[in-house]
DNA sequence: TTTAAAGTAGACAGGTCTGTCTACTTGGTA
DNA sequence: TACCAAGTAGACAGACCTGTCTACTTTAAA
């Protein structure tokens, strides 16, 4: 069993792939940069991924997690009910980083190159959508509003990427949450 | 005054370059292929982009055009009312070329090197609301509706590009629009 | 008929990309 | 202590990228 210690050359590589490929997009970052900038020798950073589609997929298996992890903490940081979505996507849109969804952001990318990339993608969003509808009182059928409620969500990522400001999506999804829907 | 002829050097250029941006990515897609591909020489190609970027924002331009002058024909086709705007989706999300919006995509892949992309992106969704709003009875004030609608949009045009059916996408939408809301 | 603009093919420069390879060092375990 | 796994630096191959350049041809207007 290994105690925490400084982080091992797979974890320098896989965090700034994290970054980079976040901040920058997938192509625009070549392997070079990463290798450089987590301080590792070529020939180590192939022992671990050998290839540059293979960090990928395991930098979109890391985001995940992180992502995952973030959402479920804020909502119930904000009350665990459906009022806690606006707030907690409100941190991340505000957040100096933001640059979209990776997930979104790779199928544009990536869609017919790395054909994996959907379906981890739909995982993803299955998974999120999960968490929302932890928020809604189990006992009513609520396949219709999480429906309309997933597409909203998804147009409300998008805008804040595009828009100066994330404010209007903000408010779409607060109307449509307000007034409840159905 | 030009009467029509065979599509001269810069049309060749210019629709290729819309086929293999939006098919493939602008990225992935170099300007060898583009020069191959629209039967041109590379000085000529220069003569009218000096630049790739120059292309990439005549291509973007260029695009517009096309999908909104499809946009608001389809709109009519279909009636003109509200109810006519997922048909006309359901028509794109289901074309065999359908690959997301390229605005969407070129704003993942470009958004901080070519920093033009997201205004030219906000424009071109300008337009597309004020064709969605040009279906809604004018007294009424929309504003929230119309604002709720947006995020929908974009969301379902995403969703389409990642499910591996559009059917949710459009069932989303149409729920939205059917319950009326407000 | 001359001239200039727009076209052709294709070599080339200089950079970047992914991935391989050599040669050496360090650290923990058998 | 001897060994092996994992680390280091960095040269190199081969492909592809954008953009420039030379040299020649076609076309249309003055």
């Amino acid at each position: 069993m290994k105690t925490q210690t400084n982080p091992s050359a797979r974890d320098r590589i896989l965090t700034t792939a994290h970054d980079l490929f976040y901040q920058q997009g997938i192509r625009a970052t070549g392997i070079d940069k990463i290798i450089a900038q987590s301080q590792v020798a070529k020939v180590t950073f192939y022992r671990h991924f050998p290839s540059k589609n293979d960090l990928v997929l395991t930098f979109l298996e890391y985001r995940h997690q992180l992502w995952i992890g973030w959402f479920k903490q804020a909502l119930e940081r904000h009350g665990n009910t459906i009022q806690a979505l606006v707030p907690t996507l409100s941190e991340w849109f505000n957040s100096k980083e933001y640059r979209g969804c990776a997930f979104l952001n790779s199928v544009g990318e990536l869609a017919d190159e790395l054909a994996e990339v959907k379906q981890i993608t739909r995982n993803h969003k299955q998974d999120m959508m999960d968490a929302v509808s932890d928020l809604l009182p189990s006992s009513a059928d609520n396949d219709e509003f999480l429906n309309v409620l997933h597409i909203a969500i998804e147009g409300a990522i998008i805008r804040a990427q595009y828009d100066s400001s994330p404010s209007q999506a903000l408010k779409g999804l607060n109307s449509l949450i307000d007034t409840g829907f159905k």
